[in-house]
DNA sequence: GACTCACTTTGCTATGTGGCGAAGTATAGA
DNA sequence: TCTATACTTCGCCACATAGCAAAGTGAGTC
């Protein structure tokens, strides 16, 4: 029960759905979801770490570099199903398609560029 | 987006699961679920009305009583889609093994009698 | 080993939300 | 029309959480 309680909570949030939204295109560095929600590099962290709790993500570190992907297969059936749903409603959404617009330029940016976040 | 978000917030919490589980038993009468989830009149209420908002439950009033049931083919594809991979996780909970037994008990007796918890 | 840098954790504030009891509302019955 | 009743709404409190800035951490570099 908590479990799944625990997954809605997750998915209740606009910043979270956000970056899950994101990763759908593939692993982003931490610096990459900073520069797309704009919003401080601390509150990412927290909500790439709530995710990674919840299951729907996994991170991997690379130097310096934190780069996160949704878990995919290794999530379980049940939280998987219901964020397909999820992902799938909103695959429209002005919201992700402006995040899609925006993501591209992003990844267009190198890692030392954009981790000037952390600078100023 | 600000729907699906209300959607995973309305399904965050345990009440309100508990009781959307509780209608896929059938329709039930407010003072039905107060017996159920064992809290005040006015917070399931608010409960009710919550997800009556979210379009997952859909409100009949037959005289003084109001009953609740599942919005089912009346809330949207994707909601519907998400609430029922969500049931369909829980069918073998505990807590919905637990709930399910007691509601034939609640059942059993009759809406005068439930109806005492408005003056107790 | 000291330094830099990309994060993470901590500490704080503001806002949201679940809970209750009391007061308000709408309907049935006398 | 008056009362009883089955809710709903309001006002409040306690707690959870999203946000930020500042301090802490751990991996690469000199």
């Amino acid at each position: 029960m908590q479990a799944i309680l625990n997954l809605h909570k997750a998915l209740g949030d606009e910043s979270r759905v956000r970056a899950l939204m994101a990763l759908t295109e593939g692993e982003l560095c931490l610096c990459q979801l900073i520069e797309l929600l704009e919003l401080a590099p601390s509150t990412v962290s927290k909500h790439m770490t709530h995710l990674q709790q919840v299951g729907l993500v996994k991170r991997r570190k690379e130097g310096r570099w934190h780069f996160y992907r949704l878990a995919g297969e290794e999530s379980p059936d049940q939280v998987r199903q219901v964020l397909d749903k999820t992902l799938e409603a909103l695959a429209e959404d002005p919201v992700t398609l402006r995040d899609r617009e925006r993501l591209r330029t992003v990844c267009d940016k190198d890692l030392e560029e954009l981790s000037a976040c952390y600078r100023s």
